[in-house]
DNA sequence: TAAGATTGGTTCAACATTGGATCAGATAAA
DNA sequence: TTTATCTGATCCAATGTTGAACCAATCTTA
């Protein structure tokens, strides 16, 4: 039997994938200019091309080219769509990783002008007299904490859990969770919180935030 | 997806609103100008600005010209742009707060057959007689602690940081910063994760995978 | 208010690139 | 010899880019 050529040359350009050639954009040379270069005629090209897409390394289009199946795992936007559909109990969950952290971070790295941005946000809170109002600034307290930390990735990541939460089926837990006794206790909270940001002191903030959270998560979801 | 000419032109047209150009009135210059600055016809910045339309990065009106939504800080848009500027070191002080309690929660919540997916990323990653090879083994790793964690929102925040990583800035960046010996350490530090993980050692994981981190932190910028 | 300029929206024909398919002939192994 | 493979060539179909023209909405200016 006549050894396969386009056997071999397939396996030269699996190594050549794997190896991470092409992985800039995914695509492939075109089938002539790979035969030029393998000195091949064009029809073995595509035989060995033919395997690889037998096994799935690769996908062909007419008129575009061939292009490798392993560099495009998910678009951005369907990541965020993913996110949309977080449960509270897992935002939770991730909220209780981050915030502590933010709040430590912002404990070393915010200015002084920030930590005033943070403690206003706490006191219109307080001050407020109706329900909404005061959950606004509940939520501005948070998001001013994170705006503090002085990484702008955290901070996107926080913006991100706020625009999922202010959907609608958080909406109705919200109302469902709220009292002017838990109000009360959230301003405590948050009151130690601010007091160890004021300090300076990353560890105390972080375990007040943690504390936070926890009493967060208890009328939330009602563990 | 397909190499197009549109395509590189859009992330061009995506680098440059992120880096904050147009901000001032959130007006991009008209597709006319655009073509012709790009020495392309109008037809494809069309089809570019069409994708920045398409995944909400821009609105266009008849008459009047194109604008950006990010000027809109709350969209998700703008939210992934400005995650998409993300420097090294916030990434990896990132990367250093969610990896070790991801792998935390993958040693309690993992499925015997997840951990050995895990196992599996790692061993290749050990064999691998190529560096691009080992590199997609490594990130592969990474991933499938993070697919361990039952978390699903954890989890798309780790794709974005991947989604990130693999634009071109950080790509120059991993070329620079491997070698065959610190290969060695990262599999030596993969396998002592590995383990704390197959011994359902929640902290011993965690604190496996920030030094880890912080070896990876090191090589990448140097301190 | 009316006229003209600017700008995005749409369509079209022409060309280039690329994978898909086929065929006749040469080559090499069994 | 027989058989599978490779070659060189040709044509097809799908896709992307170009350049152009015209439309419709909007803004500017007289």
């Amino acid at each position: 039997m006549p050894k396969l050529v386009a056997n071999d040359i397939a396996t030269m350009l699996k190594k050549r994938i794997s190896s991470g050639e092409w992985l800039e954009d995914g695509r492939m040379p075109p089938e002539r200019d790979l035969a030029a270069e393998f000195g091949v005629a064009r029809n073995t090209v595509r035989r060995a091309v033919g395997f690889l897409e037998d096994d799935g390394t690769v996908v062909r289009h007419v008129g575009r080219g061939t292009f490798l199946t392993a560099t495009n795992p998910t678009s951005i936007a369907s990541m965020v769509a993913r996110m949309e559909g977080t449960s509270p109990a897992d935002m939770m969950e991730i909220r209780q990783l981050l915030e502590p952290a933010a709040a430590a971070f912002a404990a070393t790295n915010a200015s002084a002008t920030e930590l005033n941005a943070v403690r206003e946000a706490h006191q219109t809170a307080c001050d407020a007299m109706e329900m909404p109002e005061f959950e606004h600034w509940d939520a501005e307290f948070h998001h001013r904490v994170f705006a503090c930390c002085r990484n702008d990735f955290l901070k996107e990541i926080h913006n991100l859990m706020r625009a999922i939460r202010n959907q609608s089926p958080w909406f109705e837990m919200k109302k469902r969770s709220f009292s002017e006794e838990r109000r009360q206790v959230y301003c405590r909270e948050h009151q130690a919180i601010l007091e160890a940001l004021f300090h300076r002191d990353p560890e105390g903030a972080k375990t007040a935030m943690l504390g936070h959270l926890k009493t967060v998560e208890k009328n939330l979801l009602g563990r």
